[in-house]
DNA sequence: CGCCAGGACGCCC
DNA sequence: GGGCGTCATGGC
């Protein structure tokens, strides 16, 4: 990555990013595509960062308003900026099925989230699709002037006042998260250092976090790149492409990997259809 | 109308 | 431990 101060922007250089592929491929769900005259922009948020983006063309990209110490401190890291993609994609291209689907969409990149966020956002997740999920998470945000509610902010909720959300039967899960987390009794940070079987445990005592979401939580919101989540996407890949399993040499990075599998498989689900 | 969605829970055996 | 019905909501 490279980039250079241009007013109040940021120009960056990074071939191994694409927006649309990487924030709109359901890992995170309050970015907004927003109409420009650039090939895209959006509009989103880390923590109480708020951030306008555009991709100029490919590997170009403007990060609008936003000073050097900002994109240093925060942006650098959300993005992923450090780690070299072109490195771990040669690394998957060792496999066929991997090296379709980084040749398919290799513009995908790893955001390190905020854990509590994602938390939240993938207990919405469970048995929902992308659309609903960015709905119910939209009016979330609106309740709180647009920003994510913190653990103590929502630990103030009942699953009667989370209604407005139209969350279903997810509502309790929330409130109870947001208790757990809230009480201490569930340490995000703590079990973010964790040995990755102790962290599944200790997230799976929160109601509504189970195998898939728990998984979901330690790779985008904890950025432990060996959590492999596996929903219905994913396992038809598996069952196709994988039956003797995922190859153990890509462990460490198997969460990776399966981001540029689960876009591959749907995408090519649609034109399917 | 029925089926599905980045699943988990409770109950059964 | 595995199998199965149920859980809200909305898009298609």
């Amino acid at each position: 990555m490279d980039y250079r101060v241009q007013g109040n922007d940021i120009i960056v250089f990074e071939p191994d990013l694409d927006l649309d592929e990487t924030l709109d491929c359901g890992q995170a769900f309050r970015w907004k595509k927003i109409p420009s005259d650039y090939e895209c922009t959006y509009e989103g948020a880390f923590l109480n960062d708020k951030l306008t983006v555009s991709q100029l063309s490919k590997g170009s990209f403007i990060f609008h308003n936003t000073d050097e110490n900002a994109f240093i401190s925060r942006w650098i890291s959300y993005f992923d900026f450090e780690t070299d993609y072109s490195e771990l994609k040669r690394a998957f291209s060792e496999d066929e099925t991997l090296s379709k689907a980084c040749s398919f969409a290799g513009g995908i990149r790893l955001l390190r989230q905020d854990s509590w966020e994602c938390l939240i956002s993938f207990i919405i997740s469970q048995n929902n699709n992308i659309p609903r999920i960015k709905g119910i998470i939209d009016r979330l945000c609106d309740n709180y002037h647009g920003r994510f509610p913190d653990h103590e902010q929502l630990s103030r909720e009942t699953a009667d006042t989370l209604s407005y959300l139209r969350s279903g039967f997810r509502a309790k899960y929330l409130a109870d998260a947001a208790a757990k987390v809230a009480d201490g009794s569930a340490d995000l940070a703590k079990i973010a250092e964790m040995p990755i079987e102790n962290a599944r445990n200790e997230l799976k005592k929160i109601k509504g976090v189970g195998p898939k979401v728990a998984e979901c939580v330690l790779l985008f919101g904890m950025y432990r790149t060996e959590a492999f989540p596996v929903d219905v996407w994913i396992k038809r890949v598996l069952a196709e492409y994988y039956p003797g399993g995922f190859p153990g040499y890509l462990s460490d990075k198997a969460g990776i990997a399966q981001q540029y599998l689960f876009h591959y498989i749907r995408s090519i689900s649609k034109d399917k259809e």
